[in-house]
DNA sequence: ATGTCCCAACTTTTGGGA
C-alpha cells in the first residue's frame, strides 16, 4: 500500500502537475491539503479517470483536504468543530487515514496561533479515541518542524512560528496516542525537507523545513518499507511550494 | 531571506494569506 501526502496549493492551478504526479508513482492513497476550491468544483472525473475515487472537505478560497482511494474508500469524516476544510478522514481497504491542513499559526501573538495550537489539541482528542483495532495513517502538512533538524537554520526560526515550544509539545501529544513519524525514523539525521518558501531562491538555497509529516499507529510502523520525500516535485514549472511524501506500507 | 505564488474581486491592480 503506498501513500502519499502533499500540499498542493492550489488544486486548480496543480490539477495536471498532481495527475502526472499520480500516474508517474500510483499512489494507492493519496492525501491532498490546500486544494482552494469547492467541493462542486473538485475534479472527480480526472482522478476516477487513473482508478481513484475521492472524498473532499472544501470551502472555497482557502484551506481544501482531500483523500483519493484505489483501494476502496468508505466512513468519510469530515472535519472539526471550527468548520474550516482542513480534515477528512476515511477508510481505504482497511486503512483508516486522515489528510490534515493545521491552521498556520501566522505569528506567536496572533489569535491564529491559538487557533493553532486548539486545533491539535482536537485532532489529539480524536486520535486518542480512535479505533485501535485498524492500522492508521495520519498525514498531511502539519505547519510545525517536529525539531530543529527539521529546520535549515533554527536561529532563523526563533521567535517564529513553526518551531515554538508549545506547537512541538502538541505534535508530541499528538505522537503519545500512539504514533511514529515514519519518515523521521527511518531517516534519523537526514532533514528530509517538505516546504520551501516561493520567494528568495529558497528552494535552490536550501531554505526548506520539513513541516509535512506521516505518522503511522506504532502497531505497524514496522510494516513501513519506504518513506521518502519526492524532492524532484518541487522542481520545473508550476511547483506547489511543498514536495509530496511517500510511504509504502506492507500491510 | 521576504526577490513568489495563488486567490477573490467594487477585476486589468490590489490586498490577504501562506
Amino acid at each position: 500500500m503506498r501513500v502519499v501526502t502533499w500540499n498542493v496549493n492550489s488544486l486548480n492551478a496543480r490539477l495536471a502537475r498532481v495527475l502526472e504526479w499520480l500516474e508517474a508513482n500510483e499512489p494507492d492513497v493519496a492525501l491532498l491539503q490546500e486544494t482552494k476550491m469547492r467541493d462542486d468544483a473538485f475534479p472527480v472525473e480526472a482522478f476516477a479517470a487513473l482508478g481513484y475515487e475521492s472524498a473532499h472537505v472544501g470551502q472555497g478560497q482557502w484551506n481544501g483536504v482531500a483523500v483519493l482511494s484505489r483501494a476502496g474508500l468508505a466512513d468519510v469524516e469530515r472535519g472539526l468543530s471550527d468548520g474550516e476544510a482542513r480534515l477528512v478522514g476515511a477508510t481505504c481497504g482497511g486503512l483508516r487515514v486522515y489528510s490534515c491542513y493545521v491552521p498556520n499559526g501566522r505569528a506567536l501573538d496572533d489569535p491564529h496561533y491559538a487557533y493553532k495550537l486548539r486545533w491539535l489539541d482536537e485532532l489529539r482528542a480524536l486520535l486518542a479515541a480512535r479505533d485501535r483495532s485498524a492500522p492508521v495513517v495520519v498525514a498531511g502538512d502539519f505547519n510545525v518542524a517536529p525539531a530543529d533538524l527539521d529546520v535549515w537554520d533554527p536561529t532563523a526560526l526563533a521567535g517564529m512560528t513553526h518551531a515554538s515550544a508549545p506547537e512541538r509539545a502538541a505534535l508530541d501529544e499528538i505522537v503519545a496516542t500512539g504514533l511514529v513519524d515514519v519518515v523521521r525514523a527511518r531517516h534519523p539525521a537526514e532533514p528530509c525537507f517538505t516546504w520551501w518558501d516561493y520567494r528568495g531562491g529558497a528552494f535552490h538555497r536550501g531554505w526548506g523545513m520539513r513541516i509535512d509529516l506521516v505518522y503511522v499507529d506504532a502497531a505497524h510502523a514496522e510494516r513501513v518499507r519506504a518513506a521518502f520525500v519526492d524532492r524532484d516535485a518541487r522542481k520545473g514549472p508550476k511547483p506547489s511550494d511543498h514536495a509530496p511524501v511517500v510511504v509504502d506500507l506492507d500491510l
